[in-house]
DNA sequence: GGGCATAAATAATGCGCATTATCATCTTGA
DNA sequence: TCAAGATGATAATGCGCATTATTTATGCCC
């Protein structure tokens, strides 16, 4: 039998007070008409002291207040599985945070799984009313599941930039953009000029924006861009070699090592003919020994900006009420974090014979 | 404005019923003396059916019920940090069979942290109570805090062997005993017979039982005990060569990388001269790219294993009082996993002059 | 036709807290 | 002197559910 825990009224009773003005103290905000005497208020601080009181969670939340829990959504499953670690890094951020901030984090691992993402349906979504607020991670969102967050008011933080909803959606984001026009840059500055850019051309954000970074830099000093296709990496070997690249931006999702292996059957060394740029963290868990220059995406930065802007967005909805203007402009909520370089050594100064024939 | 979101009184009120009435249904098992017609049960249901209704887990909580959370608490910071992943493999084994099970977990983040570790102070245990019961998972645990738990009948599960409190604390545990003789068995089979032991001798169970078995199958054999204090890898490294030593066996938390440098500066190779066995899986996150031989210690079915577990006491808990016996004996209780040899590259028969002069 | 099981359900209660409405007791000012 | 504040608190309510106590038919036996 779960022994009885100390409740505001057995706080009460050893004050001498009523429930309701344990409750008051506690919370420090009395309403308007309700006041505590300094006398009255030192005598339930000492019996909370005492009994070592301290609130049970569940019942501050249904009584419609915070309970300190902010929830973790990720649309695949959360810690690494098969080589590949997509969370991490995030996670690592957020449990700074969380520990900081004194909040429990809750991960939905109940969430209905359909074609090997988690999904907020119904019955899912009623679950998220288990913490104060959430933070949403991964790629593959829906669009009515945004419209019902949006709909119900429900404090909510995305890990990676998102542009649609009308810009209603808060998130904390990397500046892909910039960081891949910069890759472009270092290379100029090593003399290449027949940069290609390899990765998928899907329509997530990341890829767009680093594309569109690409693109801007390229276009910016008068380059032609060079998508190369690799899909099959000997025919993307192949067209590397033909058009006499000398530089590749190679996107995370695809593994560099398989470029590098199948340029090396061909007599291309890296980085001496041609150099490699990641941009990012590869998402494989095993690489092998080499050392990517490129840059890297802030993970667990962004992963703790997140949960400390979710828990400010918390703070202010549970005072929207008494203090109109919110305090939360869209810079608050719309976050994008600078992507360091990453000195590797996959990159060097353009072939001389590039350098004299551009 | 949060969305008013269907109650069991609302599907009360389409379905014509009380709200008691629902929640029978819903429960499925409705206490003696109350009976639901086949008829009214369909039309509650089809209302639950229309609504989309889906229990709260805060209210349900509150009532006494179950909320289908499982808490993890980890005495270390969860996530690995600083080159060590302590939990990686426990929680991916967990967030498993949370998927399977249908719970979400709750991650402790909030507790107080003394000392560079996480405790279960007076306040961090309320909010288990947010829990429908816990996993715990590191080394520091602290006596009084087990006592409590078992005072208070909380549902938990520790991951890792432990035989404090009369072996009243439910574990899922890796037969270190067992897998630590085997690999002196191996050694014999290869012909060794000067084996040495590098490890902590602290007093936690996994040390304690990585030296119990070495010490059994060691005497078994009628071999002499070599424990080898690693403090200085130099120091230490000269105590292997002097002591003619030609196979260690090396507990995770010793780095085996620094002792085969350190002998590999006096002319004595690996595993040509002296093979190792590495006696877990190494808690450094970068390692350098040797394949150790030894066993591993099966963490993810561990962690499933222990939610498992946590889960079935939960549901133990719940009946308790209608069904008189407890179906979990103590094989359920407390499970011991064997753990699987690994084949690597440090691993080779004793050489000739050992085993001519042994 | 009164007592009495049985079936089928509802009403009522409480979990622990936040919050709203309400109530006493003092001041003041006119 | 008496209404109008101000002060300092308490009582009451409800969050959404599980659970216990109670009620209302309906059939059945003697």
């Amino acid at each position: 039998m779960p022994r009885h825990r100390f409740t505001q009224a057995d706080v009460a009773a050893m004050a001498g007070v009523s429930q309701s003005t344990v409750s008051f103290v506690l919370n420090g905000n009395a309403p308007i008409g309700v006041r505590i005497s300094e006398e009255t208020r030192n005598r339930v601080l000492e019996a909370i002291r005492i009994t070592g009181y301290s609130a049970n969670p569940v019942a501050q939340r249904l009584a419609g207040g915070r309970n300190q829990i902010l929830g973790v959504f990720t649309y695949e499953k959360t810690f690494p599985r098969g080589g590949r670690d997509f969370y991490g890094g995030f996670l690592n951020g957020i449990e700074r945070a969380a520990e900081q901030l004194g909040v429990d984090m809750l991960l939905f691992t109940s969430a209905r799984v359909v074609d090997g993402r988690r999904r907020l349906t119904r019955d899912g979504w009623q679950r998220l009313g288990l913490a104060d607020g959430c933070l949403l991670l991964g790629q593959r969102e829906d669009q009515s599941e945004l419209q019902h967050l949006l709909d119900t008011n429900y404090p909510f933080v995305f890990i990676g930039k998102r542009v649609s909803e009308g810009g209603r959606l808060p998130y904390v984001g990397a500046d892909y953009v910039e960081a891949t026009a910069r890759q472009v840059g270092r290379l100029r500055a090593l003399g290449h000029t027949r940069i290609g850019y390899v990765g998928p051309q899907g329509a997530d954000q990341a890829s767009i924006d680093r594309i569109d970074g690409y693109t801007r830099a390229m276009r910016a000093d008068r380059l032609p861009l060079r998508f190369v296709d690799m899909h099959d990496a000997q025919a993307g070997a192949d067209e590397i070699v033909e058009r006499r690249l000398t530089a590749i931006l190679v996107a995370p999702e695809q593994s560099p090592d398989e470029i590098v292996d199948a340029l090396g059957q061909r007599g291309v060394r890296m980085p001496d003919d041609v150099s490699f740029l990641l941009l990012g963290q590869s998402h494989h868990l095993r690489q092998r020994d080499v050392s990517w220059s490129g840059f890297t995406v802030p993970r667990e930065e962004m992963g703790a900006r997140a949960l400390v802007l979710l828990s400010r967005i918390v703070d202010e909805d549970s005072r929207a009420a008494s203090d109109s203007r919110s305090r939360l402009d869209d810079a608050d909520l719309h976050q994008m974090l600078p992507c360091p370089d990453v000195d590797g050594t996959s990159l060097a100064p353009a072939p001389i014979s590039e350098r004299t024939h551009p």
